[in-house]
DNA sequence: TATTAGCACTCTTTGATAGTGAGTGCTAAC
DNA sequence: GTTAGCACTCACTATCAAAGAGTGCTAATA
């Protein structure tokens, strides 16, 4: 469905205009700030064609009109003119990678998400590497004194996770060795989601021997491995008070407390395989955020993707500034991902 | 100062009905609702003194009185009856910390920090156990592959830090043991805040035969020690828009802000050696929490304070429910962390 | 001397009313 | 197909009056 030249320009000068200035759009504005040697009377018609095809809103009969969810659509879609960031950004956001460079991944993340909110002046949100995709690459059991061990699990995302385990008995360098030998040679190059029990039994059954110390070990170190995915960070919740439509308590209140359920945003952030997807209004799956837009990338840890990187915001979201720090930020984090794990 | 009975009762009934209602209290709510066989008039002879004496404010001529924070702390001072947590509540406290302990320290600190929230109704939060403060009880140096090694220092309050580091070259195992022997003859039994360039000379000479390989080492694992001293965990944020106090969106943002500033609010719930403590508005050293309150308590890993867990909230906050509870859920805390670790 | 009834006064809150202005839709002329 | 013109709609703002809550003061009372 083409909608023509003219009513494509004005339906992005409205866009435009609304992401700017957060106030209904008037024919005559159009018309005055936008030149296109039409009057506002026929902008006016135009309009009300727009309208009736679904593209724009009136909140009421006397006022300009507002971009509906499917207007937006059309606008990322068809209309957008992609923002690169300013040499300024460019050099800032280089500038705060570069030194996270030397740190643990963690730290790397949760850079990023800060850098990204205080860019693109939204709520930025970042999902560490998801830890069912993680491949194990080494495990690790240290004795920390008599009756406590370490284990301590490495992974090809660069995800570490380790767990204090407290031993029933005294246990001796070699047995240690020969548990620790064994839970390498069975669940190296396995991603934790295939980690089953029929994985466990095995190695139960290999060491047939050892059943009360893998007992204390072996279930302490599951559950720490299954417990918990991934991590959410958020950064910038407050900035949603630059922009008006939060003026009313209750629209902040709603979207605050979106923030503030993580399974719920983990869920609203999850890859689906799109490299960079922008979800506006409806669009999303999750209810409570049918309000807001949600624009994220997923990134990756040697060629693997493991993650993502995104922003939330009212539907009247910058997305040319958006998609444009979003896309710089997200290849620049590959790069250090790439080079440095 | 003592502001005899009469006077006393009547300000505790102010900031008790002030707490419950959020409005101005008149001399006629007191006379009705706090049965005290004295006139209106009376009271608000008392109010006046009250008012003189700093206790009470006046939003405007014509309002009742409303607690000044001279006032609250009279209250929480002299006046108080802390109120036991529900028997219902005791038994959520206790129900969620007890599967907590099996967990891993940050997790009983994270499950403690929503508990929190949830009972009291305003924000929670927790600090995690002072790196500073902690001491060396065991560090590991792990080779998992050729050029990485991982290095875990456990510490005597329940703390785990680990860290990649690259090196420059291979590194035989012998090696390995020789300066992982080292660190832990030199660094154990220091807290990370005695761990400085001295020790750290001690052990480059001698060792002066591996300059390359500590080189690669010890910067790292002393960042890794040093650049973090403790996170903040936050929980029940948008708690606050249950307060009238918040339906301003000024005062939202303001305290939204607050909560976002790691740096401040770790500054604010920092220890300072008592054992429970309530900061009343201006009490508050830092300027951004003077519309606050703050009430916190330690808790400690092995009979050292290495932590505090709080509550923030309006200065209309309901001292002796949170008191009770926090009390309670800090006391219940501590044992677990006495049993486990 | 302490307490209280009574009353004038203050100040916020609420609701009603009218005016203003931005913007529209429709009609008729170009 | 485009545009000028105009009546109409509706949110927003300011103004004003009335209501209500609460005070402080004064004079009477126990």
């Amino acid at each position: 469905m083409d909608l023509g030249e003219r009513k494509r320009y004005i339906l992005k000068a409205i866009v435009d205009d609304y992401i700017e200035t957060a106030e209904p759009v008037g024919s005559r504005t159009i018309a005055k700030k936008y030149e296109m040697g039409i009057s506002s009377a026929t902008i006016r018609n135009e309009m009300a064609d727009l309208e009736e095809l679904g593209y724009l809103e009136q909140p009421h009969t006397s006022a300009g009109r507002v971009p509906s969810d499917k207007g937006y659509r059309y606008y990322v879609d068809k209309l957008i003119n992609i923002k690169d960031p300013t040499p300024e950004e460019a050099f800032e956001i280089k500038n705060i990678l570069q030194f996270a460079t030397i740190c643990e991944i963690d730290n790397i993340i949760k850079r990023t998400t800060k850098l990204l909110s205080e860019v693109t002046r939204y709520t930025a949100a970042v999902l560490s590497p998801s830890v069912k995709k993680s491949a194990v690459k080494s495990i690790q059991l240290v004795q920390v004194n008599d009756y406590d061990i370490l284990a301590i699990v490495v992974t090809d995302t660069a995800v570490i996770k380790h767990v204090l385990i407290k031993l029933p008995r005294r246990i001796d360098y070699d047995t240690l060795l020969k548990i620790n030998n064994m839970l390498n040679e069975k669940l190296r190059n396995l991603t934790v989601e295939q980690i089953d029990l029929s994985v466990i039994n095995q190695i139960l059954m290999e060491l047939r021997g050892y059943y009360e110390i893998l007992n204390a070990i072996i279930p302490v170190l599951y559950d720490s491995l299954k417990s918990v995915d991934c991590d959410i960070y958020l950064e910038g919740t407050t900035n949603i008070f630059k922009y008006p439509e939060y003026n009313d308590i209750n629209k902040a209140k709603n979207f605050l407390s979106l923030l503030e359920r993580k399974e719920t945003l983990i869920d609203i952030f999850s890859d689906d395989g799109e490299n960079l997807k922008v979800s506006i209004g409806k669009e999303n799956n999750n209810d409570e955020a049918r309000d807001c837009s949600i624009i994220r990338a997923s990134y990756m840890v040697g060629n693997k993707v493991v993650g993502t990187i995104g922003v939330i915001g009212p539907t009247r979201m910058d997305y040319s500034k958006v998609i444009g720090i979003l896309k710089f930020i997200a290849d620049n984090l590959n790069d250090i991902l790439r080079n440095s794990f």
